[in-house]
DNA sequence: CTGTTAGCGCTTTCAA
DNA sequence: TTGAAAGCGCTAACAG
């Protein structure tokens, strides 16, 4: 590996000025062609890469954007974060990834690593403990001149573009679905009853069910919702599940698995997990699909508008989500 | 949001010199008590936050390492991401992440960038573009005083500290241990047939075969991958499968079941997968498990090590994986 | 066409 | 105990 230099260091091995290498650099029509080329063959010579800190403080900018996720485990949040990259890619702007895993504390530092003049624009998508805690002074306290974009997991009182996805519709036409099917009596299984969006899915589910019966909600970690859905299954005719996450999915599959009732459609399933765990399990899940890559590229253009214009109206944008139908929804003989 | 105020506006406002701020906020012990005291509630009230760009400017430092992966789909890469976050987390350094999707390209401009002043080390594992065009003069070019860590799919003329996963002695081990149960008919599955690691393993598979027949290699993209596993299947009778990564795993298990033979114990597989993955197949999947996290903790501390003293020797070390036994090398009746 | 200079925000001697 | 000034690497008026 080279030594890094500098423009000083440069001009001086010319025998120029700093600011005549630095304006040959910037391809200036004050500088000759030859000392141009001059520059820039000893430029290439010497790896001549510009300080980033130096231009950043120079321009107040940082042509970087931030984006902070809870988690990539989540294949939702991986999805996003890949759409959010290919739109990104296209510009020349950088991009930087910093994922909380679900801490608000995490969370706090990262915003802060990053707001202090790391980054132009930031993305995020809050950690579960700071909607658990609904402490969300870290992103009011954001300077003015850094856009920030909340998406999926949002809050209301933080005021800045947003980007949603349809998650009370989509559960309530999941709801509407099943009962098309024949499918009255529903349970629902969630793990994420303390986010935003979990929330609001359960609601879908209680207004989507309420003219058949009371809700029946089984909430709580992964291993406790397995169990109390064994449990279910054996004690009552469950007709459905829903399940609102990844984890509360492969519990409630689990269980029906244990009790035989997915194999033969005598328990219709719904619920959330990537394309790759759905298609192989067997029997298939059926899934709903929030196109999180759509989600990703809709924030990231959504965060350059408003770099380009700050003066705009915040914006919020919903991304609807859509059923994938596989084998767990299908009637078996 | 509020405004972003600087050291000299604080000044100003506290009829001060920048200097007494900048001491006061660092605690220096040449400023008085009283001083200190309205500095920092000043601080407070105005939300001042020191300027990034200006601090690494100054200090030559940045406190951050960047991560530069190829993938965050791949299990593995996640993992040993979780690895080094885990490690960072517990220093004050801050932490970037890269994704490159493979790209060579991409992760040119991401080393690039982040070596600009942006990182004061680097943790990489390289594109599969990467590795299929060798060309690795971005990684040469880095200067001296940021330091890289290889990690996984390293590249020998690179200088630097790497940390290894064992794959050829894995392998080797796999069909040992396949032999030992009386599998001498052995295939090997292989998307990643460009890849330094996917190499290593393939030549695992050769030498420990090499006593029982010529190898047989199934190697190309998924979809090629599955075809060709079910025709063989159809035709040969294939005692056992060993599949380098997950693409493979799963077109092999796909075809393994078209042709029932994974139920039943007729043939054997041994995979990579996640665990989740892994164990949600039926028959649940045997799987080569590379302890990702024990991968990336690993980096990150000898990252660390090497930016306390620059000096000292380049290290490599190598984790080595364990086999997870599931269904899929079961014997039935 | 080239050079001098000031300044981005901050720390840190050195002087007062 | 406080302040003035230099300088980190770079750009961009402004002079020459």
């Amino acid at each position: 590996m080279k030594k890094s230099i500098t423009l000083k260091e440069l001009a001086k091995l010319l025998k120029v000025s700093v600011s005549t290498v630095s304006k040959a650099l910037n391809d200036s029509h004050e500088i000759s062609e030859s000392t141009k080329r001059k520059v820039e063959e000893a430029a290439k010579l010497h790896n001549y890469k510009p300080n980033r800190a130096a231009l950043n403080l120079k321009s107040g900018k940082t042509n970087t954007i931030g984006v902070v996720l809870p988690s990539i485990k989540n294949f939702f949040l991986a999805r996003a974060l890949r759409g959010i990259e290919s739109v990104i890619a296209n510009t020349d702007y950088n991009i930087i990834i910093s994922i909380t895993n679900e801490s608000h504390e995490k969370e706090v530092k990262s915003v802060e690593a990053l707001t202090n003049g790391m980054v132009d624009g930031l993305i995020i998508s809050v950690s579960e403990e700071t909607q658990v805690l609904q402490e969300f002074s870290h992103l009011n306290e954001i300077p003015d001149d850094i856009h920030v974009l909340m998406f999926d997991r949002v809050e209301n009182s933080v005021q800045c573009d947003k980007v949603l996805v349809d998650d009370y519709d989509a559960i309530l036409k999941a709801v509407r679905d099943l009962k098309f099917k024949g499918r009255n009596k529903i349970v629902l299984a969630s793990t994420i009853n303390k986010l935003s969006v979990g929330q609001l899915r359960t609601r879908g589910y209680i207004d989507g069910i309420k003219d058949q019966h009371e809700p029946i909600l089984i909430e709580g970690p992964e291993d406790f919702v397995e169990v109390k859905m064994n449990r279910l299954l054996q004690e009552q005719e469950i007709e459905a599940i829903i399940a609102l996450d990844e984890e509360a999915s492969l519990a409630s599959f689990r269980a029906g698995k244990k009790n035989g009732v997915l194999e033969n459609g005598k328990v219709f399933l719904i619920g959330y997990a990537g394309k790759t765990m759905s298609e192989h399990l067997t029997p298939s899940l059926t899934t709903i699909d929030q196109h999180g890559k759509k989600v990703g590229r809709t924030s990231a253009k959504l965060l350059l508008e408003r770099l380009k214009k700050p003066q705009r109206d915040i914006q919020q944008i919903v991304v609807d989500s859509t059923l994938r139908e596989r084998d767990t929804t299908l009637k078996r003989s």
